[in-house]
RNA sequence: GCCUCUGUGGCCAAGUUGGUUAAGGCAGCGGACUUUUAAUCCGACGAUCGUGGGUUCGACCCCCACCGGAGGCACCA
């Protein structure tokens, strides 16, 4: 830029004149740079903003196949790279410059006497941040790094608000979530948690179809709300003139595929819930349910071990995270034991739901544990598993053999009444997977419905609608089935070892961002 | 919803017994430099200290309210 002045002289028709805006003025120079540089470029019939760009690789390939080359080697090899100007340094008749796309960076070897003398200023014209397409030999430096002697290039999208710090990167959460994308852009450590999670959800899908399991999708808007407990998302169809739920589990619907014969589904989706934020939990979360024909509980304690531990391998490369300074193998097998046993061995008291309620409840006085008049002794035995006992687990534990009262979707234990045959994976103190022999019998599926309806009916937002649909597809028929559920975010967490579930989720759920407003986006010249 | 902490230029970040022009770094701008690796060196610029009130001779600093964020509690996966 010849005149260094005119993006700072407030006569320039870069912003509204009014002398209140003078601050907002002032936040956007970098941006008015820009805005200016980019006009230049139009008026000198170039394309900020072109439409495409042939590359010869990703950079990655190129890194593997050249990346030992020895210092100041010249290969004869022209490439065609894209991405991001990650870095520039110049140096005189000598710029080198960081391109970086999905699968690696290069260094950029962009001199003078190639380019010559105007094109070489226009790449020094560039800003961290630009993505650009450049043309060039493979090379090594006489410090033997790995470049692209560029000769050629081309501005593929200039832009217009600067990276932040090129060393200290994005620190402010607030920030790093609202902006994810500048996160990934700067934060290695952001983009390592998402590779996690995608390559952990890819070995999920790839162990399931290699099992002949068939991925479905079912609606997420529903009439009525069921196959968990949980506060629903409520919202308004308009044609319908309804209220719908947004679902809070995959469970109906894949059961009743199996009642069509469809005798192994899987879904991997979002489902809603309507409760607080923190560092669990998002009011939207993804969930894996699969449901095998033919299989029960026990089968689904082989196939949660195979998928983590499938997941932590093609995530991680090895079964063994490190979560707050303890190593945890998630290699299988893992320990399986009842919530009875366990509950006497960290809490050292017995309690089970074949218990008079007088005792369970006194039991739970005794630790010092509330009760509400509504709960029988094995949602009382649950209570005590679930205050005293799942934090404490740190390895992989299956906990199985549920009290019934707490489980309506499940059968019932094969030898003993007052239990269900279910378990949960406890990790790290967190649960991170649910399953069970499911239950196939109409008529007791629609006393337990009709047990949780009237809950609702007496107040409880969290309990289920009585789901007659569901009743009648089961008097069908639905063969005997084990069923699985993951929490996909919390899997991740323990692969990524973070602490926040918004770390693992892309965009997370956040209150609306204030004082950004259409004068941070004043366009300036060049429209 | 409740409790605690927190919010300083595009980014990172100093700044309490409240005291005149609010450190420094990165980025950006001007200059030098053909082998750099967060390049380096020189120079000039950039902030109504989240918002709105209040206390005070004087507020980034103390008080109140509001907005955003973090952690914890409650609820849940």
């Amino acid at each position: 830029m010849s005149d260094e002045n005119a993006a700072e002289s407030s006569s320039e028709p870069l912003d509204s004149p009014e002398d209140l805006e003078a601050s907002s003025e002032e936040r956007a120079s970098i941006r008015a740079q820009r805005l200016e540089r980019v006009g230049q470029l139009r008026a000198s019939g170039v394309d900020p903003y072109p439409y495409r760009f042939e590359r010869s690789s990703d950079i990655g390939p190129v890194r593997d196949e050249w990346g030992t080359i020895e210092a100041g080697t010249e290969t004869g090899v022209v490439v065609r790279l894209a991405g991001r100007l990650m870095l520039k340094r110049e140096q005189g008749r000598l710029t080198f410059g960081q391109l970086r796309d999905r699968t690696g960076e290069i260094q950029l070897f962009v001199s003078a006497g190639v380019l010559g003398k105007e094109f070489f200023g226009e790449f020094n014209q560039l800003d961290r941040g630009d993505w650009v397409g450049v043309e060039g030999e493979i090379m090594a430096t006489k410090k033997g790094e790995l470049s692209v002697k560029v000769s050629d290039w081309v501005l593929l999208s200039k832009a217009l608000r600067p990276l932040p710090d090129k060393w200290k990167g994005l620190a402010d959460v607030d920030a790093r979530y609202r902006q994810r994308y500048v996160d990934l852009t700067v934060n290695p450590d952001a983009r390592r948690v998402f590779e996690t999670r995608f390559a952990a959800v890819d070995a999920i899908r790839r162990v399931l179809r290699e099992r002949g399991y068939l991925e479905v999708e079912t609606p997420i808007l529903n009439l009525q709300q069921g196959g968990a407990t949980a506060r629903p998302f409520i919202t308004h169809y308009n044609a319908l003139t309804l209220d719908t739920y947004l679902r809070i589990a995959l469970e109906l619907p894949l059961k009743r595929l199996l009642v069509g014969g469809l005798d192994r589904v899987f879904e991997i989706g979002r489902v809603f819930r309507n409760e607080g934020i923190d560092t669990r939990h998002n009011p939207e979360f993804t969930m894996l349910e699969s449901y095998e024909a033919f299989a029960d509980y026990s089968d689904m304690m082989e196939l949660v071990e195979v998928l983590v531990s499938s997941a932590a391998v093609a995530a991680n490369g090895t079964t063994k995270v490190e979560l707050r300074g303890t190593s945890v193998d998630l290699a299988p097998p893992w320990r399986r034991v009842t919530m009875v046993e366990l509950i006497k061995e960290v809490v050292g008291v017995d309690i089970n739901p074949e218990m008079e309620l007088s005792e369970t409840r006194a039991i739970l006085d005794g630790l010092g544990l509330e009760w509400k008049d509504s709960w029988g002794p094995g949602r009382c035995t649950h209570e005590v598993y679930d205050e005293l006992v799942e934090s404490k687990v740190m390895e992989p534990t299956i906990v199985f053999d549920h009290p019934r009262e707490t489980s309506p979707l499940a059968k019932p234990h094969r030898s003993d009444p007052s239990l269900v045959e279910r378990f949960e994976v406890i990790v790290d103190g967190r649960e991170l997977a649910n399953a069970y022999s499911e239950l196939n019998d109409p008529v007791e599926q629609l006393a337990r419905f009709q047990e949780e309806a009237a809950n609702k009916a007496a107040g409880d937002p969290e309990s289920g609608d009585v789901d007659l649909d569901y009743i009648r597809a089961l008097e069908y028929g639905m063969p005997p089935a084990g069923g699985l559920g993951i929490g996909i975010d919390r899997l991740v967490m323990i692969l990524a070892a973070v602490e926040s579930i918004r770390e693992v989720i892309l965009f997370p759920t956040l209150r609306p961002e204030h004082g950004l407003t259409d004068e941070d986006f004043s366009a300036g010249p060049t429209v």
